[in-house]
DNA sequence: TTAAATGTTTAAAT
DNA sequence: CATTTAAACATTTA
């Protein structure tokens, strides 16, 4: 699922409960999400979390590390205890489904670690997320993770506008294309273009100097929204609000979601929705040119 | 039954 | 070759 603020928010959380923690031992229950010698992690310890983009990173005594990427529905739960009795015993974070509640591990569990306190989770129902294990230099050094361009908060507005002047595609798939601007998914792609006022559908190269200052800080803002309000857990998660878990964004989306309904600058306009890129694209009409 | 779901990844087309 | 587009991946839910 997760977006930039999102992994954000599962690394602010395991920073605070897994570093320190020795993981004990590693079962593998989905081959396809597992990359490299995973069992190498089996007795070394957490130093740190961190995060590049949308890629959550472990760095583990003896030179270490693992990548996680989530994809569309990957997640990470820790137990701080072996028998959970309420949810504060619990760290969730990434994609919300039931198995942010029910008993662990479920149907969707790839990957068990566990720790001398406690137990971490790694779920994903479609399975599109992975763990690579490997050297922390190897680690580093992933394709994937080279090839990302910098995130929005890492540039100036006059690199911000280099980046989208020769680009022909439309700005919201241009904003959410890794190589050039790395961290930003669906939902902040569409809200970032109604903080600008700009319409999704316009090629990069064709905003003017005040459309692409204002995506710059628009980008920025809902990012910075995102982050602030923990992520967002989206509409499907009353359950996981109910219990205090998860974050808030979804109450504070611009466009993403929206369609039918009032546009937040009270114009007049109705959020609509199409299909871009294979992907669901939410813009109000009247204010979004 | 069809469409859609917070993301890449690959192949095909331009 | 660089850029852009469409399909594919696997599963669940509306």
């Amino acid at each position: 699922m997760p977006e930039l603020p999102e992994i954000e928010t599962v690394k602010l959380q395991l920073q605070k409960v897994l570093v320190g923690l020795k993981i004990v031992s590693i079962t593998v229950r989905g081959n396809k999400t597992v990359q490299g010698d995973i069992r190498r992690a089996e007795g070394k310890k957490v130093l740190g979390v961190r995060r590049a983009a949308k890629v959550l990173m472990m760095d583990l005594s003896d030179g270490l590390s693992m990548a996680f990427h989530f994809k569309m529905t990957g997640q990470l739960v820790y137990d701080k205890d072996d028998n959970p009795k309420t949810w504060k015993d619990r760290v969730v974070g990434g994609h919300p489904t039931e198995d942010f509640l029910g008993p662990l591990p479920s149907t969707h569990t790839r990957v068990i670690f566990k720790m001398n306190r406690g137990t971490l989770y790694f779920n994903d129902q479609r399975m599109f997320g992975w763990v690579i294990t490997g050297k922390t230099e190897e680690i580093n050094n992933l394709k994937f993770i080279k090839s990302l361009g910098p995130e929005p908060f890492d540039v100036d507005e006059e690199r911000f506008v280099k980046i989208f002047e020769k680009v022909k595609k439309p700005i919201k798939l241009a904003l959410m294309d890794q190589e050039k601007i790395s961290g930003v998914g669906n939902i902040y792609a569409n809200d970032a273009c109604w903080e600008a006022k700009v319409d999704p559908r316009r090629p990069a190269n064709s905003l003017t100097a005040k459309q692409y200052r204002e995506l710059f800080e628009g980008v920025k803002k809902v990012l910075r929204e995102g982050i602030k309000y923990g992520g967002a857990t989206a509409a499907d998660a009353k359950y996981i609000d109910l219990h205090g878990l998860g974050g808030h964004y979804q109450d504070h989306f611009k466009t993403y979601d929206r369609e039918g309904e009032h546009c937040l600058r009270d114009d007049g306009g109705t959020i609509h929705r199409m299909a871009m890129g294979g992907r669901g694209t939410y813009f109000c009409p009247k204010c979004q040119v």
